[in-house]
RNA sequence: GGUUGGGUUCCCGAGCGGUCAAAGGGAUCAGACUGUAAAUCUGACGGCUCUGCCUUCGAAGGUUCGAAUCCUUCCCCAACCA
């Protein structure tokens, strides 16, 4: 801990939505540099979705960032709460999880987080510890901390009071249950992103009540997808998952809108202000915005691959998306071309009928589909287009490629 | 419990006895273009070895030459009343 509070707090401001309140945080940074006692951050995740993607990351950098400058990162998962199923941002009551499910996700999420933060420095723990033993009367006597009034302030419940969907009681229950958690860790610090800020502050106020000192909350902003427009979430296929193959990876950055490449940088990168500032400038010179956007993308693939899988995936995506050549690595399949043949209007000789081919591949849903792309000029064989349905003269061994993204090498036997 | 309005292809949503595999939009996929898997434009978008056939409009029955459309029962959802 050897930065100075006022440099930490400049750093830790960065791409932030909201803190409150930035004083209390600059006390409690000035206090930890003096003790040298760091300060207990936190961070809450339901375990309902064990897929993170770069939208939850956005978060996780920020709490990496806590722990370059020494301090300690609780890394809560809400088992407890995920079994209640946090209403936050749902127009609807979310399903409730069984203790199975919350403890399998549990174990994914954990794998995937330390990702970004260091497992060294990070503290996992699940919130049943302490709410699990919480008796009825401790429980209505937190429950007589917070009211109604109070609860419908939020968004979302407002919202959907108003609307007159149905609001269930132990919705009210869990930002109470996590600003709880809050007390139960004394936490110094909670983070979020900014559709928590009900439930942060909540904590804040739930510390002061139990005689605490009262926690800074720190929101993040909702990471956009790929499409610009909503939020990232895997339901919607905007995402890029930590999880993605470097190529993916790097090929759904490389889709990402130019007006939001700012953004990304702000939020995803490491790289300092200024170097993104400096990187930005360049593209007022003309320098192509691809460069950048490449910048930004290699340095994710590295970030959660390694280095060579990010040159890899730029070689590959250079090869197969930009110069429309083929890919090095293209799978291999043996088919027998027997099996393939057209039944119906049989051909002389060795001839295959291609939508029952593409379909094998999976490459498409059925023969019908595979039809239209033939027709829609999608279909490649040898690199050339084809427009019959038939193919006779390739021999026994070709490439076949449907669309932009698939390849295979097919070998027939006869 | 009662009343009313609903359940349509991945999603939203039109259709309300034949011309319906079902308008329109979104999502998706393909082609062109491009620095990109962006934007834009064009096209496709139930299945089937396909100028035809088969399966779909909450479920099951029924009326009819013919039903997503009409009737009956059932299941589910929403709003209002209690």
């Amino acid at each position: 801990m050897n930065v100075s509070a006022e440099d930490q707090l400049k750093e830790l401001k960065r791409g932030t939505d909201e803190i409150l309140n930035e004083k209390d945080l600059l006390e409690k940074l000035k206090k930890a540099v003096a003790k040298g006692q760091p300060l207990t951050i936190k961070a809450g995740f339901d375990p309902t979705a064990p897929d993170l993607h770069l939208g939850h990351t956005v978060v996780l950098q920020k709490m990496a960032k806590f722990q370059e400058f020494g301090h300690r990162c609780i890394f809560l998962i809400g088992d407890f709460t995920g079994m209640v199923g946090d209403p936050s941002g749902k127009s609807k009551t979310r399903p409730q999880l069984t203790k199975d499910d919350v403890a399998r996700n549990a174990e994914t999420y954990k794998k995937q987080v330390f990702k970004v933060l260091d497992p060294q420095k990070t503290v996992v723990q699940f919130n049943s510890e302490w709410l699990e033993p919480l008796n009825s009367y401790e429980f209505v006597r937190l429950a007589a901390k917070s009211n109604v009034a109070r609860m419908l302030e939020r968004d979302d419940f407002k919202k959907r009071y108003h609307d007159q969907q149905p609001i269930s009681i132990h919705e009210f229950l869990y930002p109470l249950l996590q600003a709880y958690d809050s007390v139960a860790m004394k936490a110094d610090v909670e983070m979020g992103g900014r559709d928590q800020k009900f439930n942060l502050l909540l904590g804040r106020e739930l510390m002061r009540d139990y005689g605490l000192e009262a926690q800074v909350c720190m929101t993040m902003p909702l990471l956009e997808g790929l499409d610009g427009v909503q939020k990232m979430s895997k339901s919607l296929g905007n995402y890029v998952g930590v999880d993605d193959a470097p190529q993916d990876m790097y090929g759904k950055m490389m889709s990402l809108p130019d007006n939001m490449m700012r953004k990304y940088f702000d939020l995803l990168s490491s790289k300092s202000i200024a170097e993104i500032d400096q990187l930005f400038e360049t593209l007022k010179g003309g320098a192509n915005p691809k460069t950048v956007k490449s910048a930004l993308a290699m340095e994710i693939v590295e970030r959660y691959h390694s280095k060579s899988a990010s040159e890899g995936a730029l070689d590959h995506f250079e090869r197969v998306i930009s110069r429309k050549e083929l890919p090095t690595d293209i799978p291999e399949q043996t088919f027998s071309g027997k099996d393939l043949a057209n039944a119906a209007k049989p051909a002389a000789g060795k001839a295959i009928w291609l939508p029952a081919l593409l379909k094998k591949l999976d490459f498409c849903a059925s023969t019908s589909e595979a039809k239209r792309m033939i027709g829609q000029g999608a279909v490649k064989v040898n690199e050339k287009v084809v427009t019959a349905e038939d193919l006779a003269d390739e021999g026994t061994a070709f490439v076949i490629q449907c669309g932009k993204r698939k390849y295979a090498k097919i070998t027939l036997t006869w």
